[in-house]
DNA sequence: GGGGCATTCATAACGGTGTTGCAATATGCT
DNA sequence: AGCATATTGCAACACCGTTATGAATGCCCC
């Protein structure tokens, strides 16, 4: 019917292959897809018929840094502290996104500016998310954590700490003078420590109304 | 000696202003010189004469959105419950970022990526960081944190979970059904409360090496 | 075996960006 | 008036992402 395809799987994986590469140590702007398609030795249609756009492209390299990002969290196995394990995690989490900052980057880039209706990114969150909240629910049981909340709000909060510490330090916003990686297992602590605690009324905290 | 001077303070607020609308509503990347010079029926060269590049605009407009988010968190004052204040700063913090999400992203954006040599960001930065170490400072003279820390780095874990919870919230990765908003504050509490019983070991929690 | 044809792809064009060189302009001084 | 010069607007440059076009290609059928 036609001519042989060479746009076929392994020139995608070439190019994802190469893209990784440059937003890995460059970031999104910096690719090019002129630039990328020269280099492949391709033209830039082989990328359109590929992912359909930029935006496209970085969707799939986004699935890709989520995979590795999950593998990375996964690599801490439950043991029977889990405050110790939600500890754990965070120090994975942070290792991470200091190892692949631009990786990093996509993962939590504005997500309204990427190619919409791509519903099941949150899917690949809530994936990584998962062993956090795994690990706290486990923790209410054995004690450690209030009961009162959900295992999902305290996980966030976790997230949340590990989330902005990695992101005042990728981003360069970090206070002068301060070694934002000496104190980050110490905050996790902090945190971990509070929500045991916290749900009944602090002797010297008034309530804000 | 010359023609009259049109690109004079004037036209360098309106242009500020102008850009200042644009960035707050559709973001950075939405802001076109071209665009912005043609509505302020001027040429480009205004900008690039009074503000040097899009970075200068850029940083100009970081200038002042760092001086809006100062006074927001200066409004919360000092009272003898200062870990009631750092609570209260937290909920400020978030309610300008909310409010402000394209100028609070300014604040924030990578700095690596923005004109390098000015030296003076971190200065700003510091600014608006100073009222949350004093009161962190003040509730440990209080006794309501542990003394061992460095006021800097229990601050710095405040700072961190309020900019990491609501750069969740404002990039849209945010864990799904999930109201950020309704433990935001939970949150913040948790941590004052560990910075206040942490530091010394914690029954059932494990160090890890 | 050779022509028609559908498919696949590379090239070039389009509209946009930030940036810069250059020529025109408009003033104050001689 | 004429000159010098600071100042400005315009057009060109080098990119970008995206899209239209047309040439190359290999299969099917006659």
């Amino acid at each position: 019917m036609a001519r042989l395809k060479t746009h076929d799987e392994a020139l995608r994986l070439r190019l994802l292959h190469r893209a990784a590469a440059t937003v890995f140590d460059r970031g999104t702007t910096a690719l090019s897809l002129r630039q990328l398609a020269a280099d492949a030795k391709t033209s830039t249609t082989a990328v359109y018929s590929l992912f359909g756009s930029k935006a496209g492209l970085l969707n799939s390299l986004y699935q890709e840094a989520a995979h590795l990002f999950a593998q990375r969290l996964a690599t801490v196995r439950p043991t029977d502290d889990p405050a110790g394990d939600v500890i754990r995690i965070g120090l994975a989490y942070r290792e991470y996104a200091v190892a692949n900052p631009h990786l990093y980057a996509i993962l939590f880039a504005d997500r309204s500016a990427q190619c919409p209706s791509d519903s099941d990114r949150p899917r690949e969150v809530v994936e990584t998310y998962r062993p956090l909240v795994d690990a706290v629910r486990r923790g209410q049981l054995a004690g450690q954590f209030g009961p009162t909340s959900d295992p999902e709000v305290i996980a966030l909060s976790v997230w949340g700490m590990a989330h902005g510490l990695v992101s005042l330090v990728l981003s360069g916003n970090e206070p002068p003078e301060l070694a934002v990686a000496d104190c980050f297992e110490r905050s996790l602590r902090a945190l971990v420590t509070g929500w045991r605690d916290s749900e009944e009324p602090v002797a010297g905290l008034a309530q804000v109304t």
